[in-house]
DNA sequence: ATTTGCTTGTTGTTCAACAAATAACTAGGT
DNA sequence: ACCTAGTTATTTGTTGAACAACAAGCAAAT
């Protein structure tokens, strides 16, 4: 019914310009966040990056702690994604964790909003905020799923029966906390031949001895 | 010459105030740090916890910056105290390590100053500042350190000789790191039993099989 | 009497929050 | 297809709070 003629100078429906904006919002912020950490994330700079003013974000989210909720909601959501997409379930328990690892730590060193998550992390630790709950739970959880992969693990015989389930899955869950920290400190790290000694370190610790 | 009769309502020397004076802004920045996070570290805070005004600080260390300076080096020279108390040159390569990673959760849970560093920590991680070099060298060092205890112990036949060094090292290192960054977001978190089943972990992986 | 330690007054900056104005869409009537 | 009134999205103006930094004065030591 409306024209598509004349390359029209956007002609966008109210709910697609609110959604855009939100989200270019939230983009530019995990970008400012992962590149100059949270302070550089001002309303001015969040806007002027997103191609907005500096009272859009404020507008939509209403403060800047309801901005920086939503774009943990947005950064989880896009982890979980990325951590998901190596198929878990057809490997083995063993197979199954290492390649949990490996997925995280190939994503740490490409990815700005993973990088953007741990970040914001940092500044729970440093400032007291409500954001320490969530942040403690999306541990738990990680660590959960850790330790079911073990517990599967010793039951299919691939990993050492003698291995504490719940202490492994925090072992590993701590050393890619701790890997992401030492990496956010130091960003020239190269994280490639840690990625590969951390593999082969964490099978010949893990794993069942063969025989 | 000075009368100490009386229980003279102090006549100490200029040094001597000064020092108390610098010793106790640090020692209140460290809690207020350790306590609140970082942003609670204000002059005004940081004075009126130690007794003296909102000045002084600055008087003393220049800036926000220099005081944050002095007070790391404090820090890392009293961490590297409660950490070399046990002498681990008495003990092999294996023990020596899980004595490190027992010394360091002890105090971990126990230690405020300790527990400031590592705030301090995440905030050089969340907020891009010069500190990042500092923190990086010292994770370094940390490391190094395992390093030759995994090196001596494989030298003396009590850990893996499969084992990478620098690797596990790291891993450590990460773990700790870890371990640290998860008891300031959750600080209700019991670490005694992870401490107990990350050492039995420890040997189990990084232990030269017996026979 | 003078140096050194410490405090109080003040300034300027940064930034989130709120409010009022403008621009972009939507729907109903013609 | 227009035009219009109403609604929703977006911008710009402004306020106030927080805080580090500097300076000038007061207090305590030598």
């Amino acid at each position: 019914m409306t024209s598509a003629l004349k390359a029209s100078p956007a002609r966008r429906t109210q709910s697609d310009r609110r959604q855009q904006s939100e989200s270019e919002l939230l983009r530019a912020a995990a970008e400012l966040i992962a590149e100059q950490g949270t302070a550089a994330a001002t309303f001015e700079a969040i806007g002027a990056r997103a191609g907005y003013s500096r009272g859009l974000a404020t507008q939509r989210f209403g403060s800047k702690q309801g901005l920086i909720e939503a774009l943990i909601a947005r950064l989880q959501v896009r982890i979980e994604g990325l951590l998901d997409a190596r198929p878990l379930d057809e490997l083995d328990g063993l197979e199954a964790i290492l390649a949990f690892v490996d997925v995280f730590l190939r994503n740490l060193s490409q990815d700005q909003e993973m990088r953007a998550y741990f970040v914001l992390m940092a500044g729970a630790v440093a400032e007291v905020s409500e954001l320490r709950g969530p942040f403690a739970q999306a541990h738990k959880t990680v660590e959960l799923r850790l330790e079911a992969l073990v517990l599967r693990g010793q039951a299919e015989g691939v990993v050492r029966a003698g291995l504490n389930a719940d202490a492994a899955a925090l072992m590993v869950g701590s050393l890619l906390l701790g890997l992401s920290t030492q990496l956010l400190i130091d960003p020239g790290m190269d994280l490639e031949p840690i990625r590969e000694t951390s593999l082969t370190t964490l099978r010949a610790s893990f794993g069942a001895s063969p025989k």
